[in-house]
DNA sequence: TCCCTTTTTGGTATCGATACCACTCTTGAT
DNA sequence: ATCAAGAGTGGTATCGATACCAAAAAGGGA
């Protein structure tokens, strides 16, 4: 920075205003500035902006997988955005495990981050604890929490569930089985499930639910094939499915048609997630 | 951490060490700093020590989507990887736009990464000349570029199109049709759509590509089934189908099923990422 | 016991930017 | 002509850690 200064003949504190303030420096400084920056090819060093002004223009995210295509549409569209307002994503990911959360939380403070996007809403005391003693914005998107630890974005699973159980009741269906939603640390499909639930017992209907203990299939898809043939043996007059996840769908459709059964003539099918394969026809 | 030296009754340096070199202090200094460290709810300040060290202890990464299950994976990783070795990723995606790679990079590169992964394997010169003049190591992924920059680590895209055509022509299939591969800034497809095509060159037999301009169409999957019925139109006799990506591969099966063709019976269909849903029972 | 080597410890300068304050130079109103 | 207000500019201290060097403490052999 010094040498760009030197070049153009001006003080440093001029240089950084013309990265961060252009607007405050005259027309012929800037110019002169903007093209020593360009000659010497100089790359600002933000670490150091970072330290002085306590603001890193850094974003952190806690997600628990990447591969997943809600999340990865979201840190898609955050990565863009924060782009374009000058801003980073620090990116951590807890691969569905709680016990990483604190320790992520803590390196991603390190890092001194200007606000923290979390995908989870169950977290452990310490978690609570150290986002409380920060004095940034934390973001809980996807699920909606109870009791939200600042800024929430998202909608309630358990009312997802209810709505689509509520609607396949209306439409006539009395025997809807429920896939899925077990999952170690994702509560939100547990909430869709509770949803379900409660959407039945106001109906007066029995839940149809498989213990659905499989947990050594690899695949949602897997799981839904297994667990489908599972509810068929609790009911056979199965005639409506929802499904966890849009994968475990695409499983229960699979296995579905290798028995003969319509769909959705003879059973409707629901997933969840707006996955790319359960928008395309072909599986309505 | 002047508090905690002070704490603690040693000074800062040590705290320092206690934190980055644990075995390089006594026990007894080393037990009374952890102490202080827990009672002051200390997080240390990494973007300091960034600056003093010069080692930012971070690693760039620019994706071109992170909506894509093989990318997704390799993030989740890496995401793992790095934070049990005390480093954090940057991630930076481009939604297959070229034009933004200079920028991100630039942006990336004001943070001090301690290296860079990058997914995409055609750069702008402006780019090249920017990962020239840091000296860091430099990551490609995936796609074994002709000229690495520094590091590359994946596999020959043109290869894996040649061997699979290669496959199949051994397997006796003489009408073999390639879906996909247009996309813009997605040049690996066209790597394997390229491997496809020499090895039908050396076998002999006429490549089958319809015209995929079908831009309009948002997933691979509504792609696949209708550059399918294109190149039927070409060659009714077609008796194998090699696809860009397995989400086209499924659009391909399900316009197969629509049409009561047998897969892989009277139909073969490949597609490529291991995607969850092309490696499940029920697409063999 | 003394001297030498090795381990452990602390003081101070430093990394590269921005905050804060002080200063100069316009500009326009009186 | 004088003054006040405001824009533009630069000097210096500072952010919180680590590098570097020097000093102190701890062993180990003669």
């Amino acid at each position: 920075m010094k040498d760009v200064a030197d070049l153009a003949s001006v003080g440093t504190i001029t240089v950084s205003r013309v990265l961060r303030t252009p607007e405050k420096v005259s027309e012929a400084k800037r110019n002169r500035v903007q093209k020593a920056i360009e000659q010497l090819g100089y790359v600002p060093d933000n670490t150091a902006g970072a330290l002085s002004s306590n603001k890193s223009r850094v974003f952190g995210a806690i997600v628990s997988t990447v591969n997943d295509s809600v999340f990865a549409q979201t840190l898609d569209g955050l990565s863009s955005t924060l782009r374009a307002a000058g801003y980073e994503l620090l990116l951590t990911s807890t691969n569905y495990d709680p016990t990483v959360e604190e320790d992520a939380l803590r390196a991603l403070l390190a890092r001194r981050p200007d606000g923290i996007v979390l995908t989870s809403t169950s977290h452990s005391s310490g978690v609570k604890n150290l986002l409380k003693s920060v004095n940034i914005p934390i973001v809980e998107i996807w699920q909606l929490p109870s009791q939200p630890l600042d800024i929430a974005v998202g909608f309630s699973n358990f009312q997802a569930g209810y709505d689509m159980a509520h609607h396949l009741i209306g439409k006539g269906k009395k025997n809807i089985a429920f896939i899925g939603g077990n999952e170690p640390g994702n509560d939100r499909g547990r909430r869709r499930r509770d949803g379900y639930i409660a959407a039945l017992a106001d109906a007066k209907l029995p839940p149809i639910i498989w213990p659905s203990e499989e947990q050594g299939l690899a695949s949602g898809i897997e799981l839904g094939a297994a667990v489908f043939e599972g509810c068929l043996k609790l009911n056979p007059a199965i005639n409506a499915v929802m499904c966890v996840s849009d994968q475990v769908a695409v499983g229960v459709i699979c296995e579905a048609k290798r028995r003969g059964v319509e769909v959705p003539g003879g059973l409707i099918v629901s997933g969840f997630g707006g996955f790319e394969l359960a928008m395309s026809s072909g599986f309505d």
